[in-house]
DNA sequence: CGGATGACAGATTTCAATATCTGTCATCCG
DNA sequence: CGGATGACAGATATTGAAATCTGTCATCCG
């Protein structure tokens, strides 16, 4: 067993057990496999994350982060409200889509982590409520969207579009008609908050 | 063993079914309970339904016709499109709501056979967006809805309001803020479909 | 003779013994 | 002395032998 070359950091657990996640699956993954691959005791692994759930919890999160770190360059970029909006949209059903259907195994792995994180899920999903709400804000300030409730209609936006994003729902998004059942709802709720013309 | 009173039909064997998976829950139901609370040998009950996932099909589809029925009176009144589209939705709603918090046992019970009975959910899901698709032909043929495609638009607006009939999302249906968010989201593709003032 | 029966083979499930894993902590090492 | 270690107790998962269930069919009964 050689002595670690460098300090023993979370960063470095968290990609470690990743690489376990992807090797193992959610239900073979332990803490001794993520401490044997680092070349240390697990005892040393329990030093920064207090229990296993913590720790799967702190990867769960680091994996939604990159989708919504995905999604806040078309929020940061400068379409008009309307395009963005269905950019942002279709930006969340490709990142979903690919990431089930390239490597179907990995995404079962982190589709069983996201059921059991619920909270970590939970934050995430309003992080990008909050994108959709940004989106939405610009397009009232130019007149493109007529909207009353602002969050509540952010939320509505995101449920309605569910069936493209939320992970059981994966299963369907093989289908051939996906893409245009897809662009159907998007037209729909498009349509929902557009302002009539003056 | 008592002799059958009555002649041994697909009727009785569907009601005695309904009542062993009531009982024992969909993992414990089996075929040798069914005959015995028919008072009939488990062979006798193949001579109806040649396996036991055929009359789980069955026993599936006679619960999901109910709600279909349900909706069906609200399709066939006389409101306005606009209003009969909110009825249905809120009719479908409610439906699946009381069923999973009124008896959540059950619904357990029912989500696992749904969930085994692939094909005879899909054809419930397209009898509903069938009963959708009457709806909106309704409202374009009196000037309220505005819509391209209908079939298209109808399952369109299916999935847009998942969140809140598909069973795989009942856990949220007993948050507080439910039916708020259910009221949005049809207000939302209400808006969606709504022919522009001329 | 048409329909019901129950013994049976193979498939599936259950259950308890066994093995592995999680989380702690007294001890060790640089 | 701060951080790593690995032995340990209790919790969880695996395994395989035993029990149950599914689906068939030769036989029986009215």
């Amino acid at each position: 067993m050689p002595p670690p070359s460098e300090p023993l950091t979370p960063e470095r657990i968290l990609a470690a057990t990743e690489e376990v996640l992807r090797r193992h699956g959610a239900a073979k993954a332990n803490v001794v496999d993520v401490a044997r691959a680092l070349g240390v005791s697990h005892g040393s692994v329990y030093r920064h994350f207090a229990t296993k759930a913590e720790l799967r919890g702190a990867v769960t999160k680091r994996w939604l982060d990159r989708t919504t770190a995905l999604l806040a360059d078309v929020v940061a970029g400068s379409e008009a409200p309307t395009a963005k909006l269905r950019h942002w949209l279709s930006a969340l059903f490709d990142a979903k889509r690919h990431k089930a259907g390239d490597d179907p195994e990995l995404f079962a792995t982190y589709t069983v982590l996201t059921t059991e994180q619920g909270g970590v899920v939970d934050a995430h999903i309003d992080e990008l409520i909050g994108q959709l709400t940004v989106i939405l804000q610009e397009g009232v300030a130019q007149g493109e969207f007529a909207i009353e409730d602002l969050p509540v209609t952010a939320r509505a936006l995101f449920e309605a579009t569910a069936h493209f994003h939320d992970p059981v729902h994966a299963p369907e998004w093989s289908r051939p008609d996906a893409q245009g059942a897809f662009e159907a709802v998007v037209a729909l709720v498009t349509r929902g908050i557009a302002a009539r013309p003056a």
